[in-house]
DNA sequence: ATGAAAGCGCTAACAG
DNA sequence: CTGTTAGCGCTTTCAT
């Protein structure tokens, strides 16, 4: 027998509503009933069941994040736990819990946010992942139930969103290399389908160009985030030209442009990776990378949800978090 | 205004109870009116509210993680998210839902834990942790609420857990290096108050016993889980002796270790780590290391708990994942 | 095999 | 400021 409201309120000698809106710290309830019902609610040793408060309220004060399918290797980057740590932070600090599913595929995404859904088990969803044509944000966006995007999605009206700036995280770093005097400049960008890979590009060439430096074709590539195609695209690339500084957009492909670079020996030629994974302080030389402050990223995302459900009516729909470059001995 | 159980009624001409039969999927419904009551679900789009269900039937169908606190390093490891996604792939198969929670000391956890259950949130708790003399493990004990433990824990019995067999996997590493020739083995170890220390330091004993090869103290040391403190323990052995092999408990250990080894740089010494973290294949060289399955140990620990939950009236209260040795050039 | 009605524990008008 | 009452949406005896 689960000790109730009502047993409280026998105890207290007040009504059932009265020990519910001491319970919502109700600010015209008297000093002294709430004394009276503390003392009872600790006598019974009662708690609040926040599965009935949940179905009165029809709010369960609980976020559920989605994982996405991944190739393993993203999993060697800390971003998921990160994020997820993040989140955490904020949920609890405002008295959410946080919940999250896995899923093998999109479709798997859509299920379990229908699911999340539509069973009222979550107020808001949390997508840890922006890609182009995303199948959960059309959802999301059609059911219209709150929910915030870690990365910059298609159309960000209307749509709550964080991300960094990489535009200028890597405007900042080109710049910062030409300031220490690299002048051939190459760039190993991921798929060029990623809004990620288009920005930090943008920034690349619009760094080059702000000092009058022209842009080499034969000074970009673009490959999959592995350490293989990193190698691959590094051998091309020296195949044409010897940069002496090039800079990549994930820590993975830097490796093996680090790789590519270590095996020709001869010149020094400066790295910078991206995301500043775990990874990055152990490669030799030890790997000059961006922080992109991937927990930030997540506590921003909360605060964010968590002002849209509780209708907090802040005009801002969307955070940027600022990056750190993290650097090491590859730029030294 | 949602659909509910009610307007399934009205439209599929039956009462309340008899849709909320056919949810249940109640075997004494004819198989007519689950015709009609399920075209006119599917005619309302109409979807269960789990949070009124759960208030009926008293369970919500849903785990919690407690995330402990611990040092920024172990989060190097992947050893939380892989657990969270063994245990979300077995729960989701379940109809679980799945929430944590992150704490910064044991306090914090006691107190999520006891918010979860007090709150009735939460069908059982995971602890992904078995610390000696753990306030979790006796808070949940006291309220008798169902838990599991990823570890073994100190009184094995009436709880359940799921772990390796360390004393074995570290007894077949030994076995395997003294197969390979290898006679003088030395041993890093993390703290001794750990069991997980602990048996698989009787592991390396036991091992070189029965091989007739006699323990030399001065190859033997403890100390605590960082690349700088297993570099300092390696060069202490140095001093003393030079082995021809050395184990560790862990891979930051035995980072260290490799490091002190090449600064020596005369001699070949084959080195094992632990928990095959994602550095360990990039060292160098590459480090050998034994895979401990987390994915496995987290989809254990959920089916245990499922199991008790449901009243499954197994006999089993705990399961033992095998672990695998991932051999890598520092063996070679 | 199906329906009526009470209840899970809490909240929120409305009334006073 | 506090009590009464009617739900929130679903389940579950107890009848029939």
């Amino acid at each position: 027998m689960p000790v109730t409201i009502r047993d409280v309120a026998k105890v207290a000698n007040v009504s059932p509503s009265t020990v519910s809106r001491v319970i919502a710290d109700n600010p015209k309830i008297s000093e002294e009933t709430k004394k009276k019902v503390y003392n009872a609610m600790k006598k019974l040793n009662y708690h609040p069941n926040a599965i009935a408060r949940s179905l009165a309220n029809k709010s369960t004060k609980t976020l559920g994040i989605i994982l996405p399918n991944t190739s393993e290797d993203l999993f060697m980057n800390p971003f998921f736990i990160q994020a997820m740590r993040g989140i955490s932070v904020y949920g609890q600090k405002k008295g959410y819990y946080i919940m999250y599913s896995y899923s093998n595929n999109e479709e798997e995404e859509v299920d379990f946010i229908s699911k999340y859904i539509n069973s009222k088990w979550v107020d808001g969803i949390i997508l840890l992942t922006a890609r182009q044509n995303d199948r959960c944000i059309s959802y999301l966006k059609e059911v219209n139930h709150p929910f915030v995007v870690i990365g910059r999605p298609e159309n960000t009206e209307e749509i709550l969103w964080v991300d960094n700036d990489n535009f200028k995280a890597m405007y900042d770093v080109v710049t910062h290399l030409i300031e220490k005097g690299h002048r051939n400049i190459a760039f190993i960008g991921g798929p060029h389908s990623l809004n990620v890979t288009k920005d930090r590009f943008e920034g690349y060439k619009m760094a080059l160009q702000a000092r009058g430096i022209n842009i080499d074709e034969h000074m970009i590539s673009e490959t999959d985030f592995s350490e293989d195609r990193g190698y691959d695209a590094m051998k091309k690339i020296l195949e044409q030209k010897i940069p002496d500084a090039v800079v990549t957009t994930d820590d993975l492909i830097a490796f093996g442009a680090l790789k590519a670079i270590k095996e020709m020996d001869e010149k020094k030629i400066a790295v910078v990776g991206f995301n500043n994974t775990l990874l990055a302080a152990y490669q030799s030389p030890t790997l000059t990378s961006v922080d992109i402050k991937t927990e930030r990223l997540g506590y921003r995302a909360a605060q964010l949800l968590i002002d849209k459900i509780e209708n907090k009516e802040t005009k801002v729909n969307h955070y940027i978090v600022e990056t750190e470059l993290i650097e090491r001995e590859s730029t030294q």
